[in-house]
DNA sequence: ACAATTTTTTAGATTTGTCTAAAATTATAT
DNA sequence: ATATAATTTTAGACAAATCTAAAAAATTGT
């Protein structure tokens, strides 16, 4: 698989990812940055060799080949970014370019020590889920804290707001990633919400609670 | 810097490394698996873009600029071994071709952070050094045991006999990459070796001493 | 329903890195 | 010294991935 080939396959199954139906040549090339031309091109190769189904004019959609492809891609980019933010102190806002390098690394040896090497771990640092190596995850739910009813807890994995202001807010909370939350109580006046963590429970503005997302441990 | 173009770099440094005359073009086919043709072609987007010194039929050398270029690649090649070896587990005959692929990843923060998580390795598990940023390496002795006189003393870094037969040797005689030795004696008669090791000092046969080669920590 | 718009595909061109075959240059051997 | 051999370059072609412009198909609005 050429690098090339391999974005698309990601491109796809992201645009897919939640639809799930087929997907528009338009939809393809905007993703992609280049022209739906190009996008045509590609497609055809990709079909050549049973990568996605595809009949002119009526869209793309990954065959279950292509839908491995995909996961295998993206259980790398993600176990890259753990690696990234883990041990190389990164912070979870700068990774994302840099793993787009790294998920292209061909070897499959690598892969299974770097998964080890991280102890396995079940999400990135945005709190999406990391496929294992036969492409089976487990849907992770990740919902922002205002949309979550009291007694809800999980790990903070992520932010809506990047800005610094923000940034620099959740810090000086002590709020980092990778903490454990538990909604105590929601206040019905101004949407602030109460939430427990490590040193106490603080009240947190609704305006924060719509811009921090936990990623939910949810039993079943 | 395409990555085509970044190993035609490396490929003229390293044909270059010890004689420092320039390259000639089928030395640069054989070593990238390619045609003179397409070195020719080659050579000249180099000489274009001033990476390398080019008179038709004269062969080439890197420009100061290429020879940065080459360093500041074989830097990320080296940190990337001593990741493979250090930190996943990889033995030391297995990382180059792994290596080959990461050395290309673009990102001057990755580098600096990895190099910072290794904890600044001046030698990679082959016992080359490592150019710093501005591409400044100390030249460092490799030798086998067997060239080298009684007194000296470093770290073994790698073996001229890859052969699973002998890395097992090694093993059963607690022999491992890493390990300091010192020559304590050298037997005329059969060329044997006897070097202290850790556990005590060990006679070694002259074709392990041909096989095994020290880093040389040469004061100076 | 069908004209207008949007989307998608085709056709033909471009760039990068490669190739083969042939020509130009340099090296070698007697 | 010069014919022969080896090396290097040129010329022209090709595959991959892209582009523009134009044609084909699908969708939309009234």
């Amino acid at each position: 698989m050429t690098l090339s080939e391999e974005d698309y396959i990601k491109a796809i199954y992201h645009l897919s990812e939640f639809n799930s139906k087929s997907v528009a040549t338009n939809a393809i090339a905007e993703q992609m940055k280049t022209k739906p031309s190009s996008v045509t091109d590609m497609i055809k190769k990709l079909a050549e060799k049973s990568l996605v189904n595809y009949k002119k004019y009526q869209g793309v959609s990954l065959s279950e080949k292509g839908r491995l492809v995909a996961l295998s891609i993206i259980r790398k980019h993600r176990l890259w970014e753990v690696f990234l933010v883990d041990k190389l102190n990164f912070s979870w806002d700068e990774v994302h370019v840099v793993a787009e390098q790294l998920e292209h690394i061909k070897s499959d040896a690598l892969i299974d020590k770097l998964d080890a090497h991280l102890g396995f771990p079940k999400v990135d640092p945005h709190g999406d889920p990391i496929p294992n190596k036969d492409g089976v995850f487990t849907k992770s739910v990740k919902k922002l804290i205002s949309e979550l009813p009291v007694g809800s807890q999980g790990a903070c994995v992520g932010v809506n707001d990047s800005s610094a202001a923000f940034l620099k807010f959740l810090d000086k909370n002590k709020i980092a990633l990778g903490d454990t939350f538990k909604i105590l109580e929601i206040e019905e006046f101004d949407g602030s919400v109460t939430i427990s963590t490590r040193s106490g429970s603080i009240r947190i503005s609704k305006q924060i609670a719509t811009n921090l997302f936990l990623e939910i441990v949810d039993e079943e």
